[in-house]
DNA sequence: TTTATATTTGCAACTCAGTTGCATTTATAA
DNA sequence: TTATAAATGCAACTGAGTTGCAAATATAAA
């Protein structure tokens, strides 16, 4: 199920994305639009936004769940895995423009991975 | 705060390892032990098996808790950060006895990873 | 422009892993 | 054997995320 709607809601979030170069949680999102949506309607644009690849989530320190924009996804094909980074102090998410190599497992065959690197970010180590 | 007592419970919960070389779900374990102890002490045990070492734990693809037998940590520190590997079919959830290199990330200061390759077992891939 | 209709939204109620407070039980040391 | 600190069970709670359904709305057809 894609997006085929403009509908107000969709252009609310994404311009979220847009204001914002790195990771968002949908907690995060719930919190920020809650006078403009119900929490509902966040999750479910969210969902859909994943699945015609505007935006990838993955599941951050405390299996939350985070989003973030898509660099060349598609709807069939998510070539945007790369690792995230969390800051154990402010919390921030960043998607990491690095690739790092998965290696061969024998007798496995590897389909996915999430990486999640926790640190301290730029401004938190300084 | 640490294991202090032997009792019925911890040792019920450290055989349950004992049998399992792979790692086990919290939400497993559960369900396994439902006639011999109540939830709250699962999560508590576990808990304190992983301040002392015994176990390390992790989040799996829906973001619950799994915890595996340590090789080398201790109360102060865990060298056991290896990558896991989760059964896309079975669901089964491995310790991988492998390392992977974390790349240095100018700025910042990397604490800890945590990466979860998903695919297919030896079973289920065969 | 109006209308028909499928999609989207809000709401309330729910799910489910995990947590908390507190009274009771139990392992351990004196 | 007893005192007591730690461990346990239970019930109620928390909080992220989900579901069903009625109401609202974007879009295409007329």
């Amino acid at each position: 199920m894609g997006v085929i709607r403009k509908t107000q809601a969709l252009e609310i979030l994404l311009a979220e994305f847009e204001n914002d170069s790195g990771a968002i949680s949908a907690k995060e999102l719930i919190k920020r639009l809650d006078s403009q949506m119900n929490k509902t309607t966040i999750y479910r644009v969210l969902e859909k936004l994943e699945d015609d690849g505007v935006l990838h989530s993955f599941l951050g320190n405390s299996g939350i769940k985070w989003y973030a924009k898509c660099n060349g996804c598609s709807k069939s094909r998510h070539i945007d895995v790369h690792p995230h980074f969390q800051c154990i102090d402010c919390g921030k998410v960043d998607c990491l423009n690095i690739s790092m190599k998965i290696p061969e497992l024998s007798g496995r065959e590897v389909v996915a991975s999430q990486i999640l690197i926790q640190g301290k970010c730029e401004v938190c180590s300084a």
